[in-house]
DNA sequence: GGATCGTTTCGGCCGCGACCGAAGTGTTGG
DNA sequence: CCAACACTTCGGTCGCGGCCGAAACGATCC
């Protein structure tokens, strides 16, 4: 367990994680970029990473793609955010593409940072869904407000994963929707064009179609 | 992030927080000696884990006690576990309170072990319990079965965490059952006296009229 | 008050591991 | 083929942090 700790516990290593939470798979040359070290540094993290199978390898051409190795690596580095959240505040130098993540992102398969968080409140305020400290239940209405949305909640029910929970938005501080209901929101956003991925990372655009639709539908102020 | 799991990485850190994942409060000592590390490098240890609020301490005497800062904590540590569980496998010299643990102790408020295991088992065999990868279901026959055993589900269902869920079991290999069910179940044993606290530690002593009940109950065979 | 125990602080030793430069391996393209 | 590229391996430096001995601190007991 300390091995697995301390694998995250390095700054390197645990950037390239983050970099890889949103599920897809990186080139070593991008993760090196990522983590802010060089390449053959990089070369030595990532062979430890995949020797203690937190990510898997697959090679392409001259490339080597890496990807973490399941839900699971996803559901610790989350919980260890979850407790780095509670800790001390520490000063942190915001960027540019800080900011972009702090806006609208992934996190592992649903939506998170204002977005996430300012849906999430609607979702609440209007008691479509009610969040508790470590599950959720969707309401009737909540159901059928997300149903006529395209979201489809009886595909969510019967997926055996948890079906509803909060998860802490590492930039809010608040919560957003997790589970399986969270992944069915982002996937239908998706769907209807509504955001998109930017070209690297987590982080999310906005679409002139998805500014008026999110805004009508969930009443966000953008 | 890399902070909080670095502090996690270390190993005697690592012995200190899984001395702790029963809930329990501990002396300094106690866990100097669970650590396997002096007293004086315990502290120094402590002193950061608290730092970060991993840990809470109140004064009592002369003694200090330490406790996890909460259930996040418990929760992470326990992912880690998780996710340590699929990593290559390693070599373990086996003691004599390893097999204690083995045999039965709690995992945060639940039964883990060969007997968390085998109730598990037993659970799923009868259709009582229905487990998922993330989340798992109790079926009406099963609230019937545990209700009759004196397990009050609805103060289980009220309570706003996940209800029932999967936890991988780090010496069985194989689930068992966590969440509100789980601790429900394991509080109402501890009620019928079937099983009890080991002086330290996370271990448990089946009594005798828990070796009764819990054969005729569960069908195990211990 | 003095002896004892539990715990922390200080100081110094030592080893592990992160890091980069240079060189090596394997793939692509002209 | 050879140059360019992506990535890994090797070798050596360096600093952080875990560790313990000694000593200080604070509480308890007689």
């Amino acid at each position: 367990m300390a091995e697995v700790a301390s694998l995250v516990g390095d700054p390197a290593r645990a950037n390239i994680l983050c970099a890889l939470l949103d599920g897809r798979a990186l080139t070593a040359g991008e993760l090196a970029f990522a983590a802010g070290v060089s390449p053959q540094t990089t070369s030595g993290h990532l062979a430890k990473l995949h020797d203690a199978r937190l990510i898997d390898l697959c090679k392409q051409g001259r490339h080597r793609y890496y990807r973490l190795a399941g839900s699971h690596v996803g559901q610790m580095l989350e919980s260890i955010m979850t407790v780095a959240l509670t800790g001390p505040p520490r000063f942190q130098p915001r960027t540019k593409s800080d900011d972009q993540l702090r806006h609208a992102r992934t996190c592992y398969d649903h939506l998170a940072g204002e977005l996430g968080v300012g849906i999430a409140d609607c979702l609440i305020e209007r008691e479509h869904v009610i969040l508790g400290n470590e599950a959720g239940e969707v309401t009737e209405n909540g159901a059928a407000f997300l149903s006529k949305l395209g979201v489809d909640l009886s595909v969510a029910r019967a997926r055996r994963r948890v079906f509803c929970r909060p998860c802490v938005d590492w930039t809010e501080r608040r919560p957003h929707i997790g589970g399986a209901v969270g992944a069915a929101i982002a996937t239908r956003c998706f769907e209807l064009k509504w955001i998109e991925r930017l070209r690297d990372g987590r982080a999310l655009t906005i679409t002139s179609n998805g500014r008026r639709g999110l805004i009508e539908t969930f009443d966000l102020a953008l």
